[in-house]
RNA sequence: GGGCGGUUAGCUCAGCGGUAGAGCACUACAUUGACAUUGUAGGGGUCACAGGUUCGAUCCCUGUACCGCCCACCA
């Protein structure tokens, strides 16, 4: 006997350990049946299961549970991410927070790394332990890591992730330069633009004069739209407006709109940056640019190209010095000359008396002294200062006439940095970028073509804009937590005709190979002499310079010549790859490549069925998947690409644990069941949406598990469960019967076609409304009287099919509830014949034709309208509940009169009627309401309100007669009857026909009470 | 600035060219009879606004207003 109600806390565990130690989850491996594969949106690897992954990977389980019932050989192929920077931030966090003296630095690379793998054996089974608590029904054995086991050198992840980097590179696709990058000044990395977060906040814009070199001056002149001149002033300055003061330092050139009248007199002539000592005041020129807009601010833009975007790109086209002044902390410069020295250079490179290079602008620090060292905010505030302590800044007069600096408080965009919050500054640094717009292409192509199709397809538009426009994609990070870069620097080097060698820089020349075993080859190739490998630099350095090694004259700084070296150390590049990187190759790398052997299963899992992930990763991870699998497979990665929503929080705001708004789904499950968690996931999972969850719905679903227990209980009472075999529908003889095993079919192509189309919600409401509307509230009472009846055959009949129903339920709500239901196939199993194995491995339920009996409808569904109508007409009459009501059917037609006979007794119990039979004549002392052709009378005159039966009554004709003048208005329109589809007009006839055949037995019901 | 989406019952949301729906909340009644994590009945909506298309619009089109989100370089 099964318990009052089901126990989530006590069983879903054991249920969950059986299936996995009965190897559910592996694929069938079935190769002759379809196969069917997802990839999991591998998880961070220290990372705990939010309310996000509980939607994101409920989704994937019922589709994955479903197909796997359907009979194809599934594959739910799970994982998790090494998060570069967000692990590493754990870790170091935990490592402060420790107490101990211990850091990223004082550790070291190695040991950190170490300690990060420590860290990740020992944390990382936890979000896998949710997952399994959640029901995911995973593959196990097959858990990948987007590091590897160890991320040593022959390591298949590894190895994947390295043939990658080094196709791409031979085929020019990375490629290594100096550009200007996100860069985060907390985690001293290179960031992607994806990473950055545009955030509006309260800013200030400053205007300062920039006075044109040696006093010269000019005549300033604005006008209006009609040109007629509005202002006129002699100037020795050009106004430049600016957020960021403490660029200024880097500074140049000054660029105005090549159409700008106003400042034609003076392009081409210097002006002064105004801030740093005063002796040493740096000249700048004021150039076009087709950048500036006339219209905004002065028109003029100082140009600062180490440390903008815009910059970057209208310093590039006009050749001019990009001045970093900067460290990787976002601090002041404080290495190099002396500012003095330095300003002095840039003065002679802005007159155009000294040539340049890229080298030497990097070297130069154009911080003033006392500027260095200092934080730029900080900095920030002293050149505002300063400038304005010296009168440069623009002024402007209040009402009273007093002058004031003009500082216009703005809301101004900037960039924060997703993980670490600070504020992003651009940086000119050597990166590491992959060509995407190439690799883009195809991408595209195979959307546009179909080939891979977004659910919605309304995010294809998202997905296109963002490829069509995309960027080179910065992958280096200089983190330690992640696949070190697979290339090695080796030193700039001429070789001689002597065979000796002329060395000019220690690190100008680059080696990319999947090892340092080939790179090792290719730079002896190259060099003519063995090569070896370095640790760092000065290791580097101190090989170059030794004794041994330096049979040369050294003649300059970091040139050697006439070298002749033993062996020429190369060092691997520091940095490591964004971690996306790895992630994009997550639907292959997977399943074995680049290795031969593990080709079986990439050709039959790859590409995946469907990608289901959030929105907000279709491009970080999406797109990238899309590049990397399109050019490394030859194919999409998947045909399918489903988006779901984000689920929020009741007031629709994000779920964070900043905002302590967060919802812990494991919280959800130790208080509701992993079943009612999953079951509100997919009933809220409406396509395009945001879910906002309540706990209230998560208990609405957990008492949906606790009716259908309950409704099991019932049904095991009464012998009905777990009945052997197949059920022919042709067989049975009770409509009653007939009838439920056709709804049943019905509601089983509805969640069928709802999945299929990743209509998760409709899906989950078709088999509710089934269960609870239909099964436990209609069809469990109505077979109640068969179950205790002396009709043996009826009997065994109805306990078969309350039995298969019950059965056919449990694989209906299977792939939305697998504990529960399972636990009830398990336990009514206990008393009759063994089941044939989990019920997660049942075929999932289709129906043919013969199912669907429409004589047994029509009449189930006149008895559920006639107790329909008793019970609303006892209860608008204040009817007592339990009292018997005589009643009879007057003038009932010969099919209605056969439908009573056989269902007298469970209208008379639903309703609580007595004496129910047809008669003639509508008896004395009867209220009347009408079901179908027949007048239903209630002999009930004597116990209620004629008042309020008249109002009821009264009530029901007007909303008739409404209804039926609105359906003669519509027939009466030549237009609709000629125009509308005919059916549409046939079936406004007949409901008009009803109405009033209705109509005037109401009317006569009305009547009749009249009298009493 | 560009794009996407939303506006339907008190709340959260489905629906979608032809009788406006669900869950929760609310009201009334019901308790030995599978289930109070329950049952029965009920109240509640100019489907944001304005035009248009159509025999017919909550639904399609155009515009307006608010509300979200994403992308974007205005110093």
């Amino acid at each position: 006997m099964l318990d009052q109600r089901f126990d989530p806390a006590a069983s879903e565990a054991q249920i969950y350990q059986r299936w996995e130690e009965a190897d559910c989850f592996k694929p069938s491996g079935d190769t002759s049946a379809e196969a069917y594969s997802i990839v999991i949106p591998p998880p961070n690897v220290t990372g705990v299961l939010h309310m996000g992954h509980a939607l994101n990977n409920t989704l994937q389980d019922i589709l994955i549970r479903y197909h796997r019932m359907t009979g194809k050989n599934v594959l739910w192929q799970p994982g998790t991410d090494h998060a570069g920077i967000a692990t590493q931030m754990v870790v170091e966090r935990q490592m402060a927070e420790s107490g101990s003296n211990e850091s990223r630095a004082s550790l070291g690379r190695e040991a950190f790394v170490e300690r990060v793998w420590e860290w990740k054996e020992e944390s990382g089974g936890q979000i896998i332990g949710q997952l399994k608590r959640l029901g995911a029904s995973c593959d196990w054995s097959r858990t990948a890591f987007t590091m590897g086991e160890d991320g040593s050198d022959d390591d298949q992840m590894v190895r994947a992730v390295r043939k990658v980097f080094v196709d791409l590179y031979n085929e020019g696709l990375i490629y290594r330069a100096k550009r200007l990058v996100n860069w985060d000044p907390h985690f001293q990395t290179a960031i992607s633009d994806l990473e950055v977060e545009n955030k509006e906040v309260a800013g200030h814009m400053w205007h300062f004069k920039y006075p044109l070199a040696g006093g010269a001056t000019y005549t300033y002149v604005e006008k209006d739209e009609d040109g007629n001149v509005t202002l006129e002033e002699e100037r020795d300055y050009i106004s430049i407006a600016t957020t960021r003061p403490e660029t200024m330092l880097g500074d140049g050139a000054v660029a105005v709109h090549p159409s700008d009248e106003r400042y034609a007199p003076i392009v081409g002539q210097l002006c002064e940056i105004p801030v740093g000592p005063k002796e040493h005041r740096r000249l700048i020129p004021i150039i076009t640019d087709e950048y500036p807009d006339p219209d905004f601010g002065s028109g003029a833009v100082k140009i600062t190209g180490a440390h903008d975007f815009n910059d970057y790109q209208v310093a590039k086209r006009g050749n001019i010095p990009m001045y970093a002044l900067m460290d990787e902390r976002g601090t002041m410069r404080s290495d190099g000359a002396p500012y003095a020295e330095v300003a002095e250079t840039a003065g002679r490179i802005a007159r155009g008396q000294e040539s340049f290079d890229e080298a030497k602008i990097t070297a130069m620090n154009l911080v003033p002294d006392e500027y260095r060292g200092l934080d730029r905010f900080e900095a920030r505030q002293r050149v505002v200062t300063d400038i304005t302590a010296e009168g440069l800044a623009v002024m402007v007069a209040d009402a009273e006439g007093t002058e004031t600096p003009l500082v216009e408080n703005k809301k101004v965009m900037q960039p924060f940095g997703d993980r670490s919050g600070v504020v992003i500054e651009p940086m000119l640094t050597d990166q590491w970028f992959v060509d995407a717009e190439t690799l883009a292409k195809p991408a595209i192509e195979a959307v546009k073509t179909g080939k891979t199709r977004f659910v919605p397809e309304n995010w294809e538009k998202t997905y296109f804009n963002w490829m069509e426009n995309i960027q080179p994609w910065c992958v280096s990070r200089q983190l330690w937590w992640g696949h070190r870069i697979p290339a090695w620097f080796g030193p700039t080097a001429d070789k001689k005709e002597n065979g000796a060698l002329d060395v000019y820089d220690y690190q100008g020349q680059i080696f990319v190979g999947e090892s340092f075993e080939k790179v090792k080859q290719l730079a002896s190739n190259y060099y003519g002499y063995p090569v070896s490998e370095a640790e760092s630099i000065t290791e580097l350095q101190q090989a170059l310079f030794s004794e041994e090694n330096n049979t040369s004259e050294v003649q300059a700084e970091f040139k050697f010549l006439d070298l002749r070296p033993k062996s020429i150390p190369l060092v691997q590049d520091p940095d490591v790859l964004d971690t996306w990187f790895s992630s994009g190759l997550w639907p292959f790398s997977t399943q074995g490549w680049p290795d031969a052997d593990g080709n079986e299963d990439l050709k039959t899992f790859f590409p995946g069925s469907v990608l289901v992930t959030a929105f907000d990763i279709i491009f970080f991870w999406v797109a990238r998947m899309m590049m990397q699998g399109i050019h490394f497979m030859g194919e999409v990665p998947f045909k399918d690409v489903y988006i779901h929503a984000l689920v929020l929080d009741e007031k629709g705001q994000k779920m964070s644990k900043s905002k302590g708004n967060a919802i812990d789904p494991l919280e959800l499950i130790d208080e509701y069941g992993a079943d009612a968690l999953r079951f509100t996931m997919a009933a809220m999972a409406a396509q395009g949406r945001n879910v906002r969850l309540s706990k209230q719905r998560v208990e609405g679903y957990r008492n949906f598990s606790t009716k259908l227990w309950n409704a099991a209980r019932f049904c095991q009472m009464n012998e009905c469960a777990n009945w052997e075999g197949a059920l022919d529908p042709t067989t049975l003889t009770q409509p009653v019967n007939q009838w439920i095993v056709g709804e049943l079919a019905k509601t089983g192509a509805e969640a069928t076609t709802a999945i299929e189309e990743y209509r998760f919600d409709g899906a989950a409401g078709a088999v509710y409304r089934f269960i609870w509307n239909i099964f436990c509230d209609w069809y469990l009472e109505l077979i109640k009287p068969l179950l205790n009846g002396e009709d043996e055959e009826a009997k065994v009949e109805t306990r078969r099919t309350a039995g298969w129903v019950l059965d056919e339920i449990l694989k209906l709500l299977h792939p939305f509830m697998p504990f529960v239901t399972e636990a009830l196939w398990e336990q009514l199993g206990e008393d009759g014949p063994k089941r044939d194995g989990f019920l997660m491995l049942q075929a999932w339920p289709t129906y043919d034709e013969a199912f669907e009996n429409a004589t047994a409808a029509e009449e189930m569904d006149w008895v559920i309208d006639l107790v329909t109508e008793v019970r609303s007409v006892r209860a608008d009459l204040g009817v007592s509940p339990g009292s018997k009501v005589p009643a009879s059917l007057v003038n009932a037609s010969e099919t209605n009169t056969a439908r009573l006979e056989r269902h007298g007794e469970v209208i008379s119990r639903l309703a609580r009627l007595e004496g129910l039979g047809v008669v003639e004549e509508t008896p004395e002392g009867a209220v009347t309401t009408v079901v179908d052709e027949a007048l239903l009378a209630l002999k009930i005159a004597d116990i209620i309100d004629i008042g309020e039966a008249k109002a009821r009554l009264t009530k029901e004709i007007a909303g008739l007669e409404k209804d039926v003048t609105g359906i003669e208005k519509k027939l009466g329109n030549e237009n609709f009857v000629s125009r509308a589809p005919a059916d549409v007009v046939e079936e406004n006839r007949q409901r008009l026909a009803d109405g009033k055949v209705r109509l005037e037995k109401l009317k006569g019901a009305l009547a009749r009470l009249a009298q009493l």
